[in-house]
RNA sequence: GGGUGCUUAGCUCAGCUGGGAGAGCGUCGCCCUUACAAGGCGAAGGUCGUGGGUUCAAGCCCCUCAGCACCCACCA
């Protein structure tokens, strides 16, 4: 189904909270006192400010008298994560042929070997030499192809052996392999965990192809289906694909068209076999598109709506409905597309503003002189008038209520009636009333009793029922011949400039008219209501919330939904008539005919049409899942636990289907609904092909030429004049082409897009941003590796006290695993995304890596120091990788599988093995709190140093004075990091407040002190603490302002107004550290 | 005519129940320091659209106005 939206979010579906132990009360009381403890220690700390940019926590010499053991598990928000094992990786097996029309037993399989072994370690690097892209002479010098060498061994996607990756990141290398492999193996079918988690895919066009909406929406699907796997759900994916009646019915009757052929020459039968051929042909496109995304959905129960199994469940729905009296045939207006010769729905006209023309027209009254002066913007259709409407208490035109006109050029009287729907200030107050071509004169026609003259043939043609010298003209065609006869007729008052509302249809584009044609129609009202109810007790929740309206809007004020359309396309509609036009309803011609009690020899035919794409689609939820068979898989996973989707079709399908469900299933569909925002070019305008701005997000992943490009965006426009324009403008984009950024890095650049907003601007220098992300991970991997190599980390029996550094990184990644996890129960992709981008690159690369190189390169440091340092950078290592797998599965498979042994991890995917827990064992305050000063020690050093131009090999000798007791002790404990980090030569104690002249930075209660010598001009360093004074003595004074007012001390929370005085304190503190150094170097 | 959303650094956007504004990209310095130049280390840059109100305290809550976007709707 045409979704050109994408959407996320999720919802925390099926969560048990581990509430009710008697543990959970243990570790509330624990967390609570371990929280107050923190706070006291905080509170009783010297109040100076941190440092800029670091909020360092003080503590005091009570810190030493403080139990470690109560830093051991700081407080945490609880961990919500199930305390489940990791899902079984042995899939259940099923059988190969897929028998669409019964649901699939599941049957259990014996549990066979994994085809592991059977992928050859030795795999082609096939994209290497055939690479198409040629690339920008710098990225040949950067990112060379990878020599066979090493791409052997990154395409050895199972060795357990390797333990080392390619020096470079090459996404091509591995993704294909590796999906290849999950698929073989079976990996995304239902697990069997005892939560269900399950996710209708919405059914793509069968035989359209991957836009960037689906890519988004896709990778948000998949991401929370790889979040609740690792989490132990019994995670199910359903995918498929939608039959698209009009669309794919379209495509092929234009393939028809370029030979000159209609579907009427080849007859209904012929035509759908050619549909059907087409859909062969074409239909596996956006299937292998969706591979390459990663997308983990279970292919086994792949379904598509023209399947026997769900045409069924069509057949079943349609007469259930016809036998409820929910669904009708009648004749009535209806929006009739001339172009495609078919009814369609409300929602597909879309109206668009268009100039025309409103012509104002004489109708004499039929009794004595004068006239009326009617207004229209259509002149053609006063063929089909039947009346002259006025306001009943229009002052001008009471004398005439009642009277009749003559209908110029029809040679007919019409009366003149009384109705409110005129408005008497806009044209002439006058209004000609045709109600078989127009909705709102059909309901003043209804409201009349007046009679419906229909005076269009199905292309929009004039009919026979209108004057002769109109017959057989196109309705425009007509429009002009009319007015040429009223202005010779000297009828024609005059022609104004007028802009209204053109209804189009959505497909054709085609002018769409009210048109009288026998339909079918499923009456509402009685299915909205309940849905309604549903999504007002929260039994759906909308997510972002405020969607509820829309929905609520629409629903509320909802037209019977006429189904039934003019194609050859789609499912017919099981109704029969006999040769009086009765009409028989049943799933079968048999049934239909023993239920209408008609013998053998009674002639049936069946309706010609077929129904609404959407009454298939609004079956999906249950359908698929092989109703209306009462099937394990529907008892398991209906209602399913989130539908994700675009605004766009909310009242298509989203609508539609909570209906349907609620009706068959008796419950609804889903749970929640994520609606997502629609993605836009990076100028913000909508992608479209016609336009010509279109990015293809497998040319994201592999990458294209700029002539490639060209030729894709220029090929097949509907306005091929544009082809200039639209060449220019993605030369100019895209000098380069668009080079490869593989999967992740596009999946990821769409999750952290995916903000609550409703549009999505996609700008390559953010997808750059990310691909360079992977790179970082690689090389960071790379380097875990290497330090690990050789080395067996793997020995429970040594029980090293943690080191610092280790404490801190696990603290940090306690934190970041949080973060991620609540952001993602939100849909809050775009903040686990941040969350973990944060934690990798700007904590664990860039500090922790950096410190354990220090401490591995020490030959000081005991060997016992050096093996804990190994094991927290191949455990922390490998828990990211598991915490970033939903967001990019394939990087994050490819380095685990070569970690995880490392760590004593056995699994034979990172897919099935468990999702971060929090571990509150591994939060430390004190570490962070550590930490934080070592570190604002060392930028105070690093900045000093930039900003004197000193470079940075030199090594150089700081004095430090003063400090806090702890800071003293902390300053002993990790000189060696500090030295190494801020590259020192020595670290030496001053006493007393002399000192020589020196550039200073402070770190909490210390200065640091770098002395001058002939690094440092005392100019810079004058200009560097002038403005730092200034920064610190305005900060002072608004804070001093603000405890200086009384309402402020007196109603402001006690720890606001704490903070407050601990604040002007610290400043105090720092100015005049501060300014003695400043006053020396200005002597 | 109804309805919804948006307006924060040059650009694209975060900012959770109101307690001294952040990120990415871009820009400017200095570095090819043996995981990564797809990199490292530093820096600059914002009266949070306007006007008012509530509050000790407003990017956040209320009202006004302005601009932008979208949805729905029968003004001929």
């Amino acid at each position: 189904m045409p979704s050109t939206i994408i959407s996320s979010t999720a919802a925390r579906v099926a969560e048990t909270p581990p509430e009710g132990s008697g543990l959970a009360g243990t570790i509330g009381e624990l967390e609570t006192l371990i929280a107050e403890k923190a706070k006291d220690i905080r509170a009783i700390a010297a109040g100076r400010r941190p440092p800029p940019g670091l909020d360092v926590p003080r503590l005091t010499e009570r810190v030493e008298n403080v139990d470690p053991a109560l830093f051991a598990h700081l407080p945490m928000a609880p961990d919500d994560a199930q305390d489940s094992e990791p899902p079984a990786t042995v899939p259940l097996a099923d059988e190969p042929e897929e028998v669409v029309t019964e649901p699939q037993a599941r049957a259990r399989a014996p549990q066979f070997e994994p085809p592991v072994a059977t992928i050859p370690l030795d795999t082609e690097p096939e994209d290497i030499p055939t690479d198409p892209q040629p690339r920008e002479p710098e990225q040949e010098v950067t990112a060379p192809p990878a020599p066979p060498a090493e791409s052997e061994t990154t395409t050895s996607i199972m060795s357990t052996t390797a333990t080392t990756l390619a020096k470079t990141y090459d996404p091509h290398a591995i993704e294909k392999n590796l999906y290849e492999a999950w698929e073989d193996a079976g990996h995304f079918r239902p697990t069997g965990g005892e939560t269900p988690y399950c996710i209708m895919l919405p059914p793509p066009n069968v035989t359209g192809s991957l836009h960037m909406g689906h890519a988004f929406q896709d990778t948000l699907m998949d991401a929370l289906t790889r979040y609740h796997r690792m989490r132990g759900a019994n995670v199910l994916w359903q995918c498929g694909t939608d039959h698209a009646g009009i669309a794919t019915q379209m495509v092929v009757e234009r393939q028809l068209g370029q030979k000159g052929i209609s579907r009427h020459d080849l007859g209904r039968e012929k035509f759908l076999e050619a549909v059907w051929a087409w859909k062969e042909e074409s239909g596996g496109t956006i299937s292998k598109q969706l591979r390459r995304m990663g997308a983990s959905m279970d292919w086994s129960r792949e379904r598509f709506t023209m399947d026997a199994g769900l045409s069924r469940a069509v057949t079943e729905v349609f007469v259930k409905l016809y036998e409820d009296g929910l669904i009708y045939r009648g004749k009535r207006l209806v929006n009739w597309d001339p172009v495609l010769n078919t009814a369609i729905s409300d929602l597909e006209v879309v109206a668009t503003e268009e100039a025309g023309k409103l012509w104002h027209i004489r109708y004499p009254l039929e009794h004595g002189a004068g006239h009326v002066v009617v207004a229209t913007t259509r002149p053609e259709t006063m063929l089909g008038d039947v009346a002259v409407a006025v306001h009943p208490d229009d002052e001008r035109y009471q004398r005439i209520i009642g009277k009749t006109v003559r209908l110029p050029l029809c040679d007919r009287s019409i009366p003149v009636i009384a109705d409110t729907y005129v408005d008497p200030g806009f044209g002439s107050g006058c209004v000609k009333i045709t109600p078989a071509h127009d909705f709102n004169d059909y309901a003043v026609g209804e409201r009349h009793k007046l009679p419906l003259i229909n005076v269009f043939t199905d292309h929009a043609a004039i009919n026979d029922d209108a004057p002769e010298q109109y017959r057989g003209l196109d309705r425009y065609a007509a429009r002009a011949r009319i007015v040429e006869d009223l202005k010779a007729l000297g009828l024609l008052v005059r022609i104004d400039d007028h802009k209204l509302m053109v209804p189009r249809g959505d497909r054709s584009h085609a002018v769409i008219e009210p048109y009288l044609t026998d339909q079918w129609f499923v009456r509402i009202a009685p299915l909205a209501e309940p849905a309604i109810a549903a999504v007002e007790d929260g039994r759906i929740r909308f997510v972002p919330e405020n969607w509820r309206k829309t929905y609520f809007e629409w629903m509320r004020n909802i037209e019977d939904w006429c189904i039934s359309r003019q194609l050859w396309w789609g499912h017919r509609i099981p109704a029969w008539y006999d040769a009086e036009g009765t009409i028989y309803v049943g799933r079968t011609e048999a049934e239909a005919r023993e239920r209408g009690g008609l013998g053998a020899d009674v002639v049936l035919t069946q309706d010609d049409d077929v129904l609404d794409t959407w009454f298939s689609s609004a079956l999906w939820p249950f359908s698929t899942l092989g109703w209306p068979e009462r099937t394990p898989e529907l008892a398991t996973f209906y209602p399913t636990s989130v539908l994700v989707t675009g605004f766009d079709i909310i009242f298509f399908w989203v609508a539609r289907m909570i209906m349907m469900g609620l009706r068959f299933m008796g419950d609804v569909p889903f749970r929640e609904v994520y609606i997502h925002g629609l993605v836009r070019d990076a100028d913000g305008n909508k992608m479209s092909k016609s336009k010509g701005n279109i990015l293809d997000p497998i040319d994201l992943i592999d990458g294209i030429d700029l002539e490639t490009l060209v030729g894709k965006r220029t090929t097949g426009l509907m306005r091929p004049e544009d082809a200039p324009k639209i060449e220019a403008a993605t030369r100019r984009q895209f000098a380069g082409g668009i080079p490869s950024y593989g999967c992740d890095a596009l999946r990821f650049t769409f999750a952290s897009l995916a903000t609550q907003g409703r549009d999505i601007r996609f700008d390559l220098g953010r997808i750059e941003g990310y691909r360079n992300f992977c790179n970082k991970i690689w090389n960071a991997a790379r380097f875990v590796l290497m330090m690990v190599e050789g080395h067996d980390l793997t020995n429970p029996t040594e029980h090293t006290h943690s080191a610092l550094p280790e404490r801190w990184i696990r603290s940090r990644l306690h934190h970041a695993v949080r973060v991620f996890t609540e952001a993602f129960d939100g849909y809050r992709f775009d903040l686990a995304a941040q969350a973990i981008y944060e934690f990798i690159w700007n904590e664990f690369c860039d500090w922790y890596i950096e410190l354990a190189k220090v401490e591995l390169n020490d030959p000081d440091t005991p060997e016992a120091l050096k093996r804990g340092t190994r094991r927290a950078l191949a455990s922390v290592l490998e828990t990211s990788l598991r915490l970033l797998h939903p967001l990019m599965p394939f990087i994050t498979e490819e380095i685990w599988l070569k970690v995880a042994p490392l760590v004593g991890k056995t699994g034979r995917t990172i897919m099935h093995e468990p999702f971060p827990r929090l571990e509150d064992d591994d939060y430390d305050d004190h570490a962070i709190a550590t930490f934080d000063w070592l570190a604002t020690f060392i930028l105070g050093v690093r900045r000093i140093r930039a900003e004197n131009n000193i470079e940075p090999a030199k090594r150089l000798a700081v004095k430090v004075r003063g400090g806090a007791p702890f800071e003293q002790l902390w300053l002993q404990e990790y000189a060696l990091f500090v030295r190494q980090l801020a590259r020192l030569e020595t670290i030496e104690r001053v006493e007393g407040g002399d000192s020589e002249d020196a550039a200073t930075a402070l770190a909490g209660e210390t200065t640091i002190l770098v002395p001058l010598m002939d690094l440092i001009d005392p100019a810079v360093e004058i200009e560097r603490l002038t403005k730092e004074l200034a920064r610190l003595e305005q900060d002072l004074t608004r804070t001093e302002a603000k405890l200086a007012n009384e309402s402020f001390v007196a109603k402001a929370p006690p720890e606001v107004v704490d903070k407050e005085r601990r604040r002007a304190l610290d400043n105090r503190d720092a100015i005049g550290r501060l300014t003695g150094q400043l006053t020396k170097l200005r002597k």
